[in-house]
DNA sequence: TTGCGTGCAAAGGTTTTGCATGGCA
DNA sequence: TGCCATGCAAAACCTTTGCACGCAA
C-alpha cells in the first residue's frame, strides 16, 4: 500500500477535478518544483495500476491523460475534445445500448476504457 | 494531389485490411526495405490529413494505428482490444443512441474519432 | 541494516524534421 | 532550372529506467 504525502497530493488534485481528464503535462506543471518528473510518472502509473486513476491517450497533446472516477467501470463516458470535461452516462439509454452491443454484436464492451469523443454543450455554444 | 506509387502501395495495403486498425509499427515492418521510415510516416500523416485514413492511438503497442474506412464519419465503431478488428455499427440502435446523446445530453458525438473498445466474439471465445 | 520512496540523469521508442539528393516536367 | 518525393541521420518528445542517496522501521 502506498502512503506517502505525494500520493495524497496527487490524488487530491485529481479529486478536485473529478469531472476532468488531466494530461500528464498538466500534472507535471502543477507539481513542478514539488516533485520530480520521474516521481510523478511513477505515481500516476501506480495509481492507474491500482485502478484509482483511469488512463487514456490525448492525441492532440501527445501525452497520456488521467482521470479520477471511483465508479467508472459501470458506465460509459463522454469526453469533450475541446475542454476535457467528462460526462458520466448513467442513463437507461446507455445501458440499453451497451446491452445491445453485447447481445446483437457479440462484443464485450469495455466501459472503463472506452471514451466517447465529441463536443460538450458549453464548448459548442462558445463556437 | 499526391500520385506516387508509394501512396498507392500503402493505400492498397490498408484497403486489403479494411476491417483492421493497423499499428504504424506493422506498416513499417510491412514496407521495410521498400520505403524509408520517414517516408512511411509522412505518407500516413498525409493520408490521415486527407481523411482517407483514420488515426488513433494504441496504448498497448504505444504507437498510432491507422484504418481505411471510406464512410466512417457516419457511424460508430467497435474495435477489439485484442486483435484490432473493427466492426462498423450501421444498426438502428447505434443511431438511436447517438441521437439520444445529442438530444438529451447536448453532446455532439464525433463518430469518426470515437472508438468503442472491447473484445470481439472470436477473441472472447479463444479465451 | 534493510527496504523503499525520491531525485537526477540517461536511455528508450516512436515520430518528426532538416538537409541533401535525384528524378521528372 | 525548379519542384517535390525520398533517404538518411539527427532531433524532438514523452515516458521509463538505472542508480545512488536518505529517511524510517
Amino acid at each position: 500500500m502506498i502512503q506517502t504525502n505525494f500520493n495524497q497530493m496527487i490524488l487530491d488534485y485529481f479529486k478536485k477535478h473529478q469531472e476532468q481528464s488531466i494530461p500528464s503535462l498538466k500534472v507535471l506543471e502543477e507539481f513542478r518544483g514539488q516533485m520530480n518528473k520521474a516521481t510523478i510518472y511513477r505515481k500516476l502509473n501506480a495509481l492507474e495500476e491500482q485502478k484509482i486513476l483511469r488512463k487514456n491517450y490525448n492525441m492532440e497533446k501527445k501525452c497520456y491523460e488521467y482521470q479520477y472516477c471511483p465508479e467508472c467501470k459501470n458506465h460509459l463516458h463522454l469526453i469533450c475534445k475541446s475542454c476535457g470535461k467528462i460526462l458520466h452516462l448513467n442513463c437507461e439509454s446507455a445501458k440499453t445500448f451497451v446491452q445491445h452491443i453485447s447481445l446483437e454484436h457479440q462484443f464485450l464492451l469495455d466501459q472503463e476504457s472506452t471514451m466517447i469523443l465529441g463536443i460538450c454543450k458549453e464548448c459548442s455554444s462558445h463556437a
